[in-house]
DNA sequence: TTGTAAGCGTTATCAT
DNA sequence: ATGATAACGCTTACAA
């Protein structure tokens, strides 16, 4: 039905291939025939077929993005990053939704494999062997955001999670607080749940301060089950709070505030991500900046060099975190 | 590098026809054969090309979707609901970012239709005529999600924005109020802009309420925005407001809190779209539902049916809204 | 400078 | 039931 590059050809009166060269702009045509085979396009109404073009050259210009949920709080952002950087370099974006689960994050690399992707960024907790192995069967470039694999075999973007909680807790504890809870991810979670619990471990043991067990329990993200957890660490008379993310955080405060207690007044939160909501709650709430649009960009950035086979400074890259201190920590009080 | 049907062919020593015949297993292929081929596939590690298979075939079960801002409140569930439904029907999804800028809007439309996209889904405030008639040129079925041509020629997939701002104001009417004031989107926004200042409209005027335009100010969607026409429309004594966005609503409560008020205690607030936002503020928010992922869901579910050439019975699909009605407007107190 | 033709990895028609 | 082969729309040696 559309007109194809023969089409062209016809119209001009000149071979396929000379069409195709001033379609890339390579070689030399003269200028003549140049004008010839443009008129010629827009008369036919010419499209090019990117499909015949990537079969040919073998690169599709398409990069998979895997991704646990886009609804979600955190990742739209860091695929904002990706998509920015994918646009500067002319790559585009198949987007999946895994929910985590094992058999759709296989399914869509195998996908994605056969669709000839050029690389692929991941995102998820945990990268699981099954998933490795398929990245591997296709040997398709894969960097992963946010997120890292035990051997540290593949390329990935992400901030220091222990550090990060570890500086949260500190925080609190400089805040004079000797009974802070944690109301953390999910204990499966190596990356959200593991490190960022040892971070609040090691600063509560480097300050002197016993690690309690009981102080620390899991919220796994969900805002019900913080709001339990909240409630759960008010019984142990917790004077501060560290949860593993703002929307535990919000939770906990509602918690607190449904218990007759205020925030900061009677407990302080630290939250962690610095999404949208603990800017705009009140109290806002005090937290751990993740850069979670950078993460993308770099993780984009870092794949654009794979693909260009430039040489790579750093396969395992840290961004910088950030605490932000807002209301939750009693700041704006005297 | 990566094995084709010929080595398959060849490992399997039957003919690359016979191996496509096992891959879609069509026809009639014998057992044993089949099996000799399945061995072969399985110890070249073989995968199959899907770019030379919708070259052939016309067909790349991919769809394209283009979006605002996937980083923005409200689309990301759309998304969602898209991604779900796609996946259900076998489709990969293409995300574009727009800004609504009508550059990259048509660009990433021409980038579709030369990637050979089966059908666009397409979101925005606004449906361009130079997007209309880049979607003309490729002549790829196109579903809009969330908004409207003017013409009303492309399938939709909405709610009654009008309807819906009315019952907004409706409710904060029947709470006896006279003096409201909206916070809207951008004027120029025909869809979230426009159709909901009407709707406020008509609700004043249909319960005797004469309209002044001081009383709309506009917020574009913008926190910081809304944060200031609030303190405009204090001045303008109001006592209540309809705000076109939750984001809006929450920024419009700061500022009244701010300025020594209380919501619901002194001004009552109504957003828009029931996000997560409006749940988790306190106090919590009464809103308009805006079904985000039934809007994608449909949206995708419709464009199955134009790709399918299965008979549509309508064109232009209308999703119920339903309002919310949280403690924002006093709900809960006595 | 331009044309011819092979090939990218499939599917599908037509023989056998 | 299976095999040859043309075709999908393009790029790219190689020739002319």
């Amino acid at each position: 039905m559309s007109a194809t590059i023969k089409d062209v050809a016809r119209e001009a009166r000149v071979s396929i291939a000379t069409v195709s060269r001033v379609l890339n702009n390579s070689a030399v045509v003269t200028d003549e025939t140049r004008q010839r085979v443009l008129e010629a396009i827009k008369k036919t109404g010419y499209k090019p077929n990117a499909l015949a073009r990537s079969l040919k050259i073998q690169k599709t210009h398409t990069i998979g993005l895997i991704v646990p949920d886009i609804s979600s709080t955190f990742y739209p952002e860091v695929v904002r990053g990706i998509e920015d950087i994918a646009a500067m370099y002319n790559y585009n974006i198949f987007l999946c939704n895994t929910d985590q689960k094992e058999e759709k994050e296989v399914k869509y690399i195998e996908i994605l494999g056969e669709k000839q992707v050029d690389g692929i960024i991941f995102m998820g907790d945990i990268v699981r062997d099954s998933v490795i192995q398929t990245f591997n069967e296709f040997g398709v470039p894969v960097v992963l955001a946010g997120t890292q694999d035990k051997d540290k075999r593949f390329p990935s973007v992400m901030i220091d999670n222990e550090k990060a909680a570890y500086d949260a807790v500190k925080y609190l504890i400089s805040l004079e607080h000797k009974r802070i809870g944690m109301i953390s991810g999910p204990m499966h979670d190596p990356i959200g749940g593991l490190q960022r619990i040892e971070g609040y471990k090691k600063a509560l043991e480097e300050h002197g301060i016993k690690y309690d067990p009981e102080l620390v329990v899991e919220g796994e993200f969900k805002t019900r089950k913080a709001y339990l957890a909240m409630l759960k660490l008010l019984e142990y008379k917790v004077d501060a709070v560290f949860a593993a993310s703002d929307d535990m955080a919000a939770a906990a405060i509602n918690a607190i505030f449904d218990s007759n207690l205020k925030v900061p007044e009677d407990i302080h939160i630290v939250g962690f991500d610095n999404t949208y909501i603990s800017t705009i709650f009140r109290p806002t709430i005090t937290t751990i900046q993740q850069p979670a649009y950078d993460i993308g960009a770099v993780s984009m950035r870092l794949l654009t060099k794979l693909l260009a086979k430039e040489p790579i400074e750093e396969m395992h890259v840290i961004l910088p975190h950030q605490l932000i201190v807002r209301e939750s920590t009693g700041f704006g009080e005297e």
